[in-house]
DNA sequence: GTCGAACTTGACACTTGGTGACATGCGGGG
DNA sequence: CCCCGCATGTCACCAAGTGTCAAGTTCGAC
């Protein structure tokens, strides 16, 4: 039996609710665009009125980054999950990998999302800013792996951007193949260029 | 005898007007923080209507990120500049070298602004909103230096994002530090590690 | 010197993203 | 049955931008 907190009737609803908006609000965009569609249309699309869009997320961006945004989480978990003797390099391949797997997955809807992120300069703003949080969790874990002190210092904070900028260049690449090019082999390629950057644990 | 396009008295009072303008915003963020400063206040401060500070700047963002814009052009400018038998590691060292002392020239205000950009989550990405176009042009300028075909593929926008991360990191020990850590040894230090992955032509 | 063209500015109205306050409806538990 | 908590809708409001028009202002031509 799982004996996970039992995820309460109104959290599945809230949840719910949530989904169907997203799905609603990610139609729309790449009908219009994503700057032609107010967020009255899109509430009012999803039967509900702009105030409770917003008691559901934070901003317009917010409906399609966060479709993202767990990523993020992921990531720093599946770094914290790595065996501690695993060399940085390695340790980060996978937690990008696991990301990277993730986008991969769900071709058809993930790569609708990341071209429209990528082609919108509002969206790409906001994911840059959230990608800007998880670098920060990369470098703390990083930190906290390597047994450097708290906050986290050069090296760490260096290694996470890197990590991060494989990832974006990943998608990139993806997007503009249309997901012909295989994110996998380019993750790899890339980590395979910058592995001594990050192994080399230097002050 | 500068034989210059002439900056048309028009040019130099705009350029003018535009500084003070700056200058006036710098104050009053620094003061009480981005957020809680109008459009309106701020151009009550320097004496003119909301109407004509946006046609000076096309957003509040752009008054504080505009000031580092053109570390941009620079950069891009530097690359092209470089002797082109010189590494890709050693040119972009360079390129991003000349941004960094660029910053770290007028330490007083570029530390400021710096902290400012930071700190402040709007700034911040409309900050990599504009890296992200420094981005593509680094690459388009290095895929033009090794002669590769246009758009630039995967080795090079790579190779700007690493060079772009260096820059970010740099920035943000230097500020971390009020200015106490040189960011020229930093830079340095960076790109000799990933010095490997930059020259590393490969497919 | 004066007239007119081009440019700059201010004033005003308007759209849109986002928030606070309050009322209402709907559920389940006493 | 009533009360309590929660989600939602309504309304008012603020701030960022933008379009439009009516003034100045500059500057060169006549």
């Amino acid at each position: 039996m799982t004996t996970r907190p039992a995820p309460s009737l109104a959290e599945r609803k809230r949840r719910l609710v949530s989904e169907e908006l997203t799905e609603t609000a990610l139609n729309l965009f790449v009908g219009h665009g994503f700057d032609a569609v107010t967020v009255d249309e899109m509430a009012a699309a999803a039967g509900m009125s702009k105030r409770t869009f917003f008691r559901y997320f934070a901003s317009k961006e917010d409906v399609v980054v966060q479709f993202l945004a767990d990523l993020g989480a992921g990531m720093r978990a599946e770094l914290a999950a790595r065996p501690p003797e695993e060399s940085p390099s390695t340790a980060l391949r996978h937690a990008v990998r696991s990301s990277v797997d993730a986008c991969a997955g769900h071709t058809d809807r993930a790569l609708r999302v990341v071209r429209l992120i990528l082609g919108t300069p509002a969206l790409h703003a906001r994911f840059l800013e959230r990608q800007a949080q998880w670098r920060d969790d990369l470098a703390a874990e990083l930190a906290a792996r390597l047994g450097l002190p708290s906050p986290a210092g050069f090296y760490p904070r260096l290694a996470a951007g890197l990590s991060l900028t494989v990832f974006e260049t990943v998608l990139q690449l993806w997007s503009a193949s249309d997901g012909a090019e295989d994110p996998a082999a380019l993750t790899a390629r890339a980590f395979t260029a910058i592995a001594p950057a990050l192994d080399r644990t230097g002050p």
